[in-house]
DNA sequence: ACGGCGTAGACTGGATCCATGATGGCCGAG
DNA sequence: CTCGGCCATCATGGATCCAGTCTACGCCGT
């Protein structure tokens, strides 16, 4: 038919909409604003506005609209009947709430992964902590900038534990596990680390300490450090968000 | 967190659904859909039609689309792309994982209500155990028709495990075991029972023993117990889908 | 008669249009 | 000068329209 306009000259098609791995438009609008979110490009407390949005991505609001409702399903936003959609911005609560099932649900799937693991999914874990060490390392001589040390660490936990759950073999506990991230962001974690280094000593070292774990096939043991390595997070985290919180996260002017 | 200036714009952070009911058409979609899926009208495998749903609740096909994405995001149906939604059919593998996360949950919900639980709530407990046990007299006495004995059974078994849940305290634990019953919805476990007078009452008596254990605020035996309970719940469950399993999964012409 | 190909139908997905509800500013009255 | 109500503006929510795509049926060729 007719070449529609919109073939070649759109502005800038989300990013790869030809990705096999996403079913549809919706869901890599979901997939890009979920990134944002977590990522902080989008504060806690904004609004997301439909027609903004749409005409960033190069959509209609259609989509956008789907999205949106997807988005307050995973417990990200929440949408406020003819105001909008807003980031939900966890409150202390939250985190301690959802940091409580972090351990829960690690512990559990730690407890059948120290039986359950393969030799590559030990590998990888295995490589995962080293990543953990170079971040100490990357901290330790970095001066001022801390975003290679930021980076490591990220990718070294998400690995880490991603392998654990994995290793559990529970699907919907690893599903469960995601929705979690989307409620409270895992980028939070490493503001509560604040480039201390002693802190990401002592975080690397619990991490080696559950890899030993499960390399000696120890479930008991992998709950326990699993259950207290979280707690142990939740605790930093909340006390550094009750530090920082005094003043306004939301937009001053 | 410290309240923003006096201006309304950020008023509560995160949990304050305003009204826990219904925001908006969509949402009133979706209840309804989830609860036909549940009840069982709407049979697992079949497609819902956009187009016919909107006719038949009098509205468009848009909230429609929108109340679809919601359910798949909550894991109760799938979407696939330029086909429609379907109705997810739990594998029995999905059954075994999900009833594991039960347990977990609940275990580590009861173990907390143990010790947190108010008069109140012990009151509700005590009331949906005799409504078990109504339950059993309900199916003892009935010549053919059980849908008496299952509804008090259905009834006492939401309310009694709600309570636990909701004497945890774990706002987000609650939330994930709702969704939970979207995967595997509750109407299942009935089924397992099958209108077996002697499973009822073992039924019963567990659930009177977990009443025992968290009366007696003892958070350890609550923990196992139900743990327990609903471990042999899963059994049960997955024989007897096992054993009806074997006649057409898929209809066969 | 059987299998492959082409076409028609139907349903989903995206875009545009309109109505409704909320917000914020402006004006007038006390 | 301040408080309250009215109105304009804007964003959301719902409906309708159009295009793309998958399926299924039927026809034709071998």
């Amino acid at each position: 038919m007719a070449e529609v306009t919109a073939t070649e000259s759109t502005p800038s098609p989300v990013s790869t909409p030809r990705r096999a791995d996403e079913r549809d438009l919706v869901d890599s609008l979901v997939t890009v604003l979920q990134e944002r979110i977590n990522a902080g490009e989008i504060p806690a407390g904004s609004w997301l506005r439909q027609e903004a949005l749409a005409k960033e991505l190069g959509v209609s609001r259609m989509p956008v609209r789907e999205a949106l409702r997807e988005l307050q399903a995973r417990g990200s936003v929440e949408l406020i009947a003819n105001r909008g959609a807003r980031v939900r911005l966890p409150s202390t609560r939250d985190i301690i709430e959802v940091y409580e099932l972090h351990g829960l649900l690690q512990g559990h799937a730690g407890e059948a992964a120290a039986e359950l693991i393969t030799s590559q999914q030990l590998d990888r874990l295995s490589a995962a902590e080293r990543l953990f060490r170079q971040a100490v390392e990357d901290l330790r001589t970095s001066d001022g900038d801390t975003t290679t040390a930021q980076r490591h660490w990220h990718e070294a936990n998400t690995e880490f534990h991603a392998v654990i759950i994995e290793a559990g073999g529970n699907k919907h506990l690893a599903e469960m596990y995601e929705n979690l991230h989307h409620k409270v962001p895992r980028n939070l974690t490493w503001i509560a680390l604040g480039n201390d280094v002693r802190r990401l000593e002592k975080d690397a070292a619990e991490h080696a300490g559950i890899l030993d774990a499960i390399g000696r096939g120890d479930s008991a043991a992998t709950r326990t450090l699993l259950t207290e390595h979280v707690k142990r997070a939740s605790d930093l985290l909340v006390r550094t968000v009750d530090e920082i919180g005094q003043d306004s996260p939301t937009r001053r002017r």
